[in-house]
RNA sequence: GGCCGCGUGCCCGAGUGGACUAAGGGAGCGGAUUGCAAAUCCGUGAUUCGUCGGUUCGAAUCCGACCGCGGCCUCCA
């Protein structure tokens, strides 16, 4: 099976093929680290945390480098807003950032470098441009000259002088020697905090928005590496500024795959910062508020249930029908350990492993539709990292699941070959699972870590309404199981006996 | 205005020339199960993939036009 990506670059599915074989260098645009992020930073870090997972899974040795951007003109009014030390607020919204995606499970970022810790890589790599004549002085500041790249506009399809023209408000345009040309270097003006002014052979300063990325990949990863990515969004003009940066200094090719991810919608607009509401929608958006309200599981459940290079519509009705979906793969996970009597965690047995299932037809069966599945897993993988059909096969393995388990009742009968079969399923449909970063966590055992009072309380309440049903005292058996239902406990009886769980 | 991308059932969302009689999830409805529920399972739903043309033996998938939506061209993941 072949791995292939869509390269932006050339707007076409590619076959991955890694610069170095069996290695791949993943470079992702990072946070400006000045407030706090929003579900739209999460998208970003979930899917190339997914891609990683793949990747190592495939046996590649995986390098990925997040930047942090925290030297920025962003930051300086923060700071001015705040009273606090740009430091201090970019320390502060960083620590934040790395705990949320820590919680939705994106803990396999190799390399967090920071603009302010990497000066000096700018400094030389701006002064490579400046010796090829590809850049050059005005006062305090350094251009790029976009005129020396040849083929300046190859990511984002722009040819016309016209589209590269930054005219913004203010800028001083006559100090470019063409409207497209952008800032390496920005020369410190007196107002600025003392701490974002940094040395430089052009004076004091501090780096253009794209020179820290081109400087830094290039530092861990080397000067070509396999995979750069980032939002839709960046890709004009800070991905097309990237390589012309990066290119001119080396003249070799940068990144070889670009890949872009769908930008987070809200009612069916994108989260701008242009956005008159933009405040308002903000802060039902923070990923802390979110995480704080939600499984984070659920948000990166959301994430990569659609492909990554299509809009995310964020909304309460959309998360609330991935918390059904997600619950009920839960559910599946609770029923095998159930009926295995194991930790589902813990059980080492893959469906392959299981050869001999014996005269027992619905074994044989599971197997083969679990095996099935894998192929298909793996095929929508391979395909350009298609998340939302790998995820199709992982409920239909759920479904295989259930009917077995509804078939054979291996929860209240023991029968080892059927459940050797079960485990052999339920092994691979967890490690498929875990390869996209969920079903990471055991079930939190019903109420939770550390609530064993809450585990006692339901016993008593079950063994009381157990009394009301065998007595046949059905309003009192009712009136209890409605009453903890409003207050979020539901129960369910089955064969063996009644069990709680939290709605 | 230039450059991208998208439009699939009630909603979300895969599929990008023939295995599509269009995956999967959510919601709904009917059934099995249950004392009743919940959970699980079964059944049910697009003769059709924005519209109209074209290419092809064959198109949701390719081409063109049109309509609608969104993104970038200014800070943005």
């Amino acid at each position: 099976m072949t791995l292939r990506v869509y390269n932006t670059l050339s707007g076409e599915k590619e076959l991955f093929e890694p610069v170095v074989p069996g290695k791949v260098g993943m470079y992702l645009c990072g946070p400006t680290v000045y407030k706090p992020s929003h579900i739209g930073h999460a998208v970003g870090p979930v899917i190339f945390d997914t891609i990683k997972r793949y990747l190592s899974f495939k046996g590649y040795k995986v390098t990925w480098v997040v930047n942090v951007t925290d030297v920025d003109d962003k930051l300086i009014v923060a700071s001015r807003e705040t009273g606090r030390t740009v430091p201090e607020i970019a320390r502060d919204m960083e620590k934040k950032y790395v705990e949320a995606m820590a919680a939705l499970g994106v803990r396999s970022i190799d390399q967090m470098p920071r603009a302010s810790e990497h000066i000096r890589e700018i400094v030389s790599h701006i002064q490579q441009l400046i010796d090829r004549a590809a850049a050059y002085v005005v006062g305090g500041d350094v251009y790029f000259d976009v005129s020396k790249d040849a083929d300046y506009g190859k990511l984002s399809n722009r040819k016309s002088e016209e589209q590269f023209a930054g005219t913004r408000e203010g800028l001083v345009q006559a100090a470019k020697r063409n409207s497209g040309d952008f800032a390496l270097w920005k020369g410190a003006k007196p107002d600025e905090p003392p701490e974002v002014q940094y040395d430089s052979p052009w004076g004091k300063g501090r780096p253009g928005w794209h020179i820290e990325c081109s400087a830094m990949a290039m530092r861990y990863l080397g000067q070509t590496f396999d995979i750069h990515g980032g939002g839709l969004d960046l890709k004009f003009p800070h991905h097309e500024n990237e390589i012309a940066q990066a290119e001119t200094a080396t003249g070799k090719v940068f990144a070889k795959y670009w890949l872009h991810n769908g930008l987070t919608r809200f009612n069916t607009k994108k989260i701008s910062k242009s956005d008159p509401d933009f405040e308002k929608v903000m802060e039902s958006l923070q990923l802390s508020n979110l995480l704080a309200k939600h499984p984070p599981e659920l948000l990166r459940y959301l994430i990569i249930q659609s492909h990554y290079r299509s809009p995310i519509d964020f909304s309460d009705q959309a998360l609330s029908a991935c918390k059904s979906a997600l619950d009920s793969l839960y559910r599946l996970l609770e029923r095998v350990e159930r009926a295995t009597g194991a930790d589902p965690y813990s059980l080492k047995v893959l469906a392959e492993h299981v050869r001999d299932t014996g005269a027992n037809p619905p074994a044989a069966e599971l197997i083969e539709a679990v095996v099935r599945g894998q192929v298909r897993f793996l095929e929508a993988m391979d395909d350009d990292f298609n998340t939302a059909g790998a995820i199709g096969v992982l409920f239909e393995m759920a479904g295989h699941l259930n009917r077995y388990l509804d078939a054979t009742r291996l929860e209240t009968n023991s029968n080892e070959p059927s459940r050797l079969a079960l485990q052999g399923a339920a092994g691979t449909f967890l490690v498929l699972a875990r390869l996209l970063g969920l079903l990471l966590e055991r079930p939190s055992k019903r109420g939770g870590d550390g609530d064993a009072e809450s585990e006692k309380l339901m016993g008593l309440f079950i063994e009381i309404r157990k009394m009301a049903r065998d007595a046949r005292q059905f309003q009192i058996a009712d009136a209890i199981r409605n009453r903890l239902s409003e207050i979020g406990f539901v129960l369910e009886d089955g064969q063996d006996g009644t069990r709680w769980r939290r709605a």
